[in-house]
DNA sequence: TTTGAAGTGGCAATCTATTGATGCAAAATG
DNA sequence: CATTTTGCATCAATAGATTGCCACTTCAAA
């Protein structure tokens, strides 16, 4: 994650790829820093709903007025998420044994099962809001909206050049 | 991670900070998705050489030419990488038995260990050089180098902030 | 109708990451 | 010198995340 650029070996690089490695070093590592603080504060924010930033985002995903009502497949989740399906399992598994989600076999695809929320899982979220909204407020205080929007767009692309790399068609 | 704003419950929100919340729930959704290729992608990037995302990381910190001799002790590798102390020694026994890495009880404090590249450390982390650059140009094809720089300062800017929540004094 | 592909679940192995508690050696402080 | 603090290691528990493989149901296409 740092100075592959420095390393005496290899063919010499032009000034303007040696720079862009830098900045590339710099730039991946900041995001592994940010990913694993992001991790242990949004834990600690929702500690006290027994939960965690991963069952936060599942509950999240669930929650949304789209999904509300018939749940999400789990390749959708899986779509929507980013992770593997052995562990969106596993995680929607903790979720069920705490009767916080459901797993519905429904309609017409009879391969497909759906997740949701159930009665349980809709007042915990409820509860869960004011520590998530706290805690987005805290995380971002020195951003403004503008700049917490290009951050948002730069990571947005950053996301789809990752994901192109993860699944080449 | 998502729509925190959405919940029925709870005060009404003015418009401005029901924009703001909605910004950053689609951000750190973003930086949750990118943080979960950045490992997928970047260990089978190296994965070739018996590596994950986390060594690299390691590796990274200590060829760079400021602890290339001396190494670095634990308490400094874990404020550069900003992982937990029992999270760290595990990666580092991992290396150790690899024979990449070695722990050294160096000099003045006889409490410090530093943490050291072996010369087959820095064999391998010089064999590794050409598949992160690659890796590099593949992730930020479609950044030009000012994005990028930019991209690396919010999120160096967002790592400050959520460091300051997990550790506040 | 047979065959194959898609969606899910289960099991195993490995690695990363956290918290919490205990212990020890060395340094700093009273 | 006694006490406290610092730096590090270890053990344990839990959760997240990956790959790889096998099995089952269901749907779709040859």
């Amino acid at each position: 994650m740092q100075n592959a650029a420095g390393s005496p070996e290899g063919q010499p690089l032009r000034d303007d790829d040696a720079a862009r490695l830098d900045v590339a070093n710099r730039l991946f590592l900041r995001l592994y820093q940010a990913s694993n603080l992001l991790h242990k504060t949004g834990t600690r924010a929702v500690a006290g709903f027994g939960a965690t930033t991963q069952q936060w985002a599942v509950m999240g995903a669930l929650a949304r007025p789209a999904s509300r009502e018939s749940g999400l497949t789990v390749k959708e989740l899986i779509a929507f998420l980013m992770v593997s399906r052995q562990n969106l399992t596993a995680v929607i598994d903790r979720l069920v044994a705490a009767g916080l989600v459901e797993r519905l076999r429904a309609g017409g695809d009879g391969r497909l099962r759906h997740v949701r929320l159930t009665e349980e899982g809709n007042r915990q979220w409820a509860a869960m809001g004011p520590a998530i909204r706290a805690y987005y407020q805290a995380a971002l205080a020195d951003f403004s909206t503008e700049e917490a929007v290009q951050l948002f767009r730069l990571l947005d692309r950053l996301r789809g050049s990752l994901n192109r790399i993860a699944e080449p068609e």
